[in-house]
DNA sequence: CTGAAAGCGCTAACAC
DNA sequence: GTGTTAGCGCTTTCAG
């Protein structure tokens, strides 16, 4: 069933039908009444592709994410962002297009989107400290928005991003605020922008309460559950052993608790351990275990508002920058001060 | 830069051209040489939506998950999935539509993407038993290949799947086999296929080894570290506690190991422990703890094999109903006979 | 081997 | 208010 179909069906002409199903204002209610009635009946669904073609928007939008990142934390994380953003694109009538594409062909990756039109707004995912595609895709010239934020771009850009500094900030200060002098920071590698930002409000906390950070206590990685493992049992051999400990994630977070548990030692007793999750709904809080805290944001709900921001641009045509810094939502739980953890240590080997 | 300037440029009829590229035989050697390389100077991309309009086909796969499966093991698995897709995809010049749709809207996301002539075929994700998706989208008439299996399906559909039922009957037969007789099950919410399969296997294993299977071992719920560490901390509290556990998954995975440490037991020495992963991507067994087994498979490799499947139906024409079944890749690591768990606690209060 | 012409299903001037 | 006429950019008969 085509538009022309319905229009011979009906008796009219093609464009009157179709003004009426666009809700044109020049068709009268009569028409527009029969004409919608009609549509229904048959169970008429326009090509988009037509329509595409002939309005020149695609009505789709396409998210991009680097191969690279592939085993990074953003498995999960992409997962949720995305649902939330389908669910913004799915009630204004655009489809989502994913593509997982090799670092090198980025650039070429853009530009097809462009010219191929299947796309009428770009997403770019996991950004690196300066990373290249900003260029890339500004030059490409399509409407864009970066989830995340790439450090020393030279060019202006749109993004929804965490305030990741604040809540390391807050993590931090919360730990130096109840006693503890000695911090470690497990974290992510820090070509990842936002591992750099949170060292920033672990140290900017420190700062601000005039404690000295020591830098052999800030450690980047792959974020696995091995690399917090193997960092927290080094760390609890050392003679100054921190005190309490800040994971960049879920995954880290795993091994710290491991290794402290193998260490003979209580988490939440004799090591304070704050867990940084962006979506707490993968390990929620058992609450019964002395698990000392965890940072709380909901990466759905920064999906939705991307997804609103892009669509916004596109419709509007007002390209100058926006940008939408979401404040974390904090859990800082169940809190104790800093134990003497090299006294109560058995036995790490 | 559209065919027509390029056919234009090069003193040549668009026809050629578009014969020229698309590796038309009756083109000589000598023009397409040249047209191939004015395409290439100029960067000329070809229109998508104009060749879809003008082919019929879309050249993009949909792929559809019910919104009710977000709080599922779904979101990490879906995931790694959709990158194995994406990538056979990506290969074909195929572009990957995704879209999370309500149940209730499921039958008219499928009509719409049909009719709107998005995309040439469906993967479907997430089967219940009897899912009515089945019949739904059979009926819409476009291919499609599932992701699971929906038992008690009354028409025949095309999928790929884990080997569910057999890796847990091998799971299974190896604790049977270590000389284990009582062990417990903690499984996801029987709605989902894959759970009833997996409990077949760990029925089937007990059966084989003429070992009577005990149903208040068998527990099911959402797949929730609460859900694991709650089911674990009754069980080792009964008089009649089993010797081993199977987890059906990484998360409630993670409850039951708390449980058992927070009842001064130990994994591997007291309980031995199997966690089921998909992708054990995401929870490399640490090595030195004594996790004692994992099973392992690679939910990449399903997508990629989903997708070449529905890429083969949609180019062959040939809809006859095919399947996949993925045996899953056993890690069965350090081992150990039942232990006296009882006997061993401290306090579970 | 190449080109002219028609059309995919829809929208958008431009008339009436 | 409604219809007519051109396209959107590409593929595909059908001629030559």
């Amino acid at each position: 069933m085509t538009l022309k179909d319905l229009a011979k069906e009906l008796g009219l002409s093609p464009t009157t039908v179709s003004r009426a199903l666009n809700g044109f204002p020049e068709v009268s209610e009569a028409t527009r009444k029969r004409v919608v009635a009609a549509a229904d009946a048959y169970g008429y669904r326009p090509n988009m592709r037509a329509r595409s073609l002939a309005t020149g928007r695609a009505m789709a939008i396409g998210h991009v994410l680097p191969l690279s990142s592939e085993h990074e934390m953003m498995n999960p994380v992409f997962a949720d962002f995305v649902a939330g953003a389908g669910e913004i694109y799915a009630k204004a009538g655009y489809d989502m297009l994913i593509s997982i594409v090799a670092e090198a062909e980025q650039a070429r990756a853009y530009e097809e989107f462009k010219h191929k039109g299947s796309v009428d707004g770009i997403i770019v995912h996991a950004p690196r400290m300066g990373d290249p595609r900003i260029n890339l895709i500004t030059e490409v010239d399509i409407p864009f928005v970066v989830h995340g934020r790439a450090s020393q771009s030279d060019v202006p850009y749109s993004w929804v991003d965490m305030n990741n500094q604040r809540a390391f900030q807050r993590a931090t200060t919360h730990l130096l605020d109840l006693g503890h002098r000695r911090i470690a920071l497990v974290n992510g590698l820090e070509n990842m922008d936002f591992a750099i930002r949170r060292r920033r409000g672990f140290e900017a906390a420190h700062e601000a309460r005039g404690v000295p950070h020591d830098d052999s206590l800030k450690f980047s990685g792959e974020m696995t559950e091995q690399f917090g493992h193997d960092t927290t049992r080094a760390l609890l051999a050392r003679p100054d052993a921190p005190t309490a400990i800040i994971s960049s994630s879920m995954i880290p977070g795993i091994g710290i608790r491991r290794a402290i548990r193998e260490a003979g030692l209580e988490m939440g007793r004799d090591v304070s351990v704050i867990i940084h999750d962006d979506d707490l709904s993968y390990l929620p809080n058992g609450g019964d275990e002395p698990l000392f805290t965890a940072t709380r944001s909901s990466v759905r709900d920064a999906g939705r508002r991307a997804a609103r921001m892009l669509l916004d641009i596109i419709t509007s045509g007002d390209t100058t920058p926006r940008t939408d810094l979401l404040e974390a939502e904090l859990i800082l739980g169940p809190s104790t001060g800093p134990a003497p953890v090299a006294a109560r240590m058995t036995d790490i080997s």
